[in-house]
RNA sequence: UGGGGCGUCGCCAAGUGGUAAGGCAGCGGCUUUUGAUGCCGCCAUUCGCAGGUUCGAAUCCUGCCGCCCCAG
């Protein structure tokens, strides 16, 4: 473990998982994809002098997914978590997981598109199996923590461990750990969230990783090709019903499509509808009459939304705070400034008004909400309303 | 079968003698640990068909075909 030494010193990796006690003493459970990131989260682990293992979980049929670039926790990826263990020299253990990824991730987001939703499996994932049954193993194995490749930042507040976003914030991935619990981040370490850009690929280099160059996993893991509607309709082949796609404003039928679970709130491709001046987009899906509703962007203008099983992580800064709070409702977004109507976590249900409109809000989808760099909670969205004159028209009430 | 109008990419639509705009849709790519959005690129050697005039026509002429409207 030379080459390790020499990459990062024991001393300044320990720090990365704020351990309890002196890192010999120590027992990091990681929890490695067979990804760069999670791998040299373990061999950071490793370098920090404490005892390391790995776990694995084999989440869906990796047969399905062969030859897939760059989705997580696969065949490929399992090899490659175990040759990364290998080389590290630490325990790494392969669980079968696969039943209960299917009841918890994969059978909900089919359910959610037929609902007329849009769901977000990752977080399920990391509700579900990562968080709460890794979690487990790790406290059963008597682990002083969990480590993932996540890259967000656990900081230690007056009030407890906080949840920031990571430093880098075209890396940040605070958005899918908003339902984290504050019990489980007490357990958690994410020793990527502070490192700068490019460190963590040259750590993987410099640590000898088979993986160094490995592609960053993108897209859903369990969907091999791209084609999620494809997965849905083989977990739910009475859910593809034809139906009408409605211009939203003068009730026109435009069209026929092939089932809603081929749609988004927000999607502009594959209307297949021509002859108009302007871009339509998805305004609304009405799951109970197969509907598609459809408009130009401006009817995509959300002012408010409708926010349930809210989580909170730490306590709520007040509000007379000089700076509003923010809000993310996609990943790949700046958070934008929102105001917050009503109380946030223990699964209460409240509203977030957008200070200026957002676009392409869709039920289903998180709201996940930021003090500054601070995740303080977030929750699901369950219904939007328009920004426009016509305020407080809601057009996103999925038939539930 | 009297009168009028129209026929340009899948759709909408510029262009009326000088060598086929644009939009929508579609396709491809980039971006991206969700779905989207966005951005970039591609997308009619040809203008209902057949002749003719002209150095040159989608644009002028003739005929035919097909729609539409008004008549009756």
């Amino acid at each position: 473990m030379a080459e390790i030494a020499e990459t990062i010193a024991p001393a300044e990796a320990a720090d990365l998982f704020a351990l309890p006690r002196e890192a010999s003493a120590c027992r990091i459970v990681v929890a490695m994809s067979g990804g760069v990131d999670s791998s040299v989260v373990a061999a950071l682990a490793a370098a920090s002098g404490a005892e390391v293992i790995g776990i694995t979980l084999q989440l869906y049929d990796y047969g399905a997914a062969t030859g897939r670039k760059g989705a997580c926790c696969a065949g490929d990826d399992i090899a490659d978590a175990r040759r990364v263990a290998e080389r590290l020299g630490i325990a790494h253990y392969v669980f079968d997981h696969e039943s209960a990824f299917r009841d918890e991730v994969v059978e909900k987001f089919a359910d959610e598109y037929l609902a007329g939703r849009t769901p977000i499996p990752c977080i399920q994932c990391n509700m579900g199996p990562k968080f709460t049954d890794l979690l487990r193993m790790a406290k059963e194995l008597g682990a002083d923590c969990l480590a993932t490749g996540h890259y967000v930042q656990r900081i230690e507040g007056p009030a407890g461990p906080e949840l920031h976003r990571a430093a880098d914030p075209a890396r940040d991935q605070s958005y899918f750990l908003f339902a984290t619990t504050e019990a489980q981040l007490a357990f958690l370490r994410f020793p990527l969230g502070g490192l700068p850009k490019d460190r963590v690929r040259e750590l993987a280099a410099g640590f000898g990783l088979a993986n160094a160059a490995k592609p960053d996993s993108q897209d859903i893991c369990f969907v091999p090709d791209g084609d999620y509607a494809g997965i849905v309709r083989k977990l739910r082949p009475e859910g593809a019903r034809p139906g009408g796609i409605v211009h939203a404003e003068t009730g026109e039928k435009l069209g026929e499509h092939k089932g809603i679970i081929h749609f988004t709130v927000g999607q502009r491709r594959g209307l297949e509808i021509g002859g108009q001046a302007e871009p339509l987009y998805v305004v609304a899906i009405d799951a109970g009459n197969a509907e598609v509703r459809v408009g130009p962007k401006r009817m995509l203008a959300v002012g408010a939304a409708r926010i349930a099983a809210t989580n909170r992580i730490g306590p709520l800064p007040p509000e007379e705070r000089d700076e509003p709070f923010t809000a993310k409702v996609r990943s790949l977004a700046k958070p934008v400034p929102v105001a917050l109507e009503g109380p946030v976590g223990d699964g209460a249900e409240m509203r977030i008004r957008f200070l200026s409109p957002e676009y392409g809000v869709a039920p289903g989808q998180a709201a996940v909400l930021y003090a500054g760099e601070r995740v303080v909670g977030g929750g699901w969205i369950e219904e939007t309303f328009a920004a426009s004159a016509a305020a407080g028209s809601s057009f996103s009430g999925t038939a539930r």
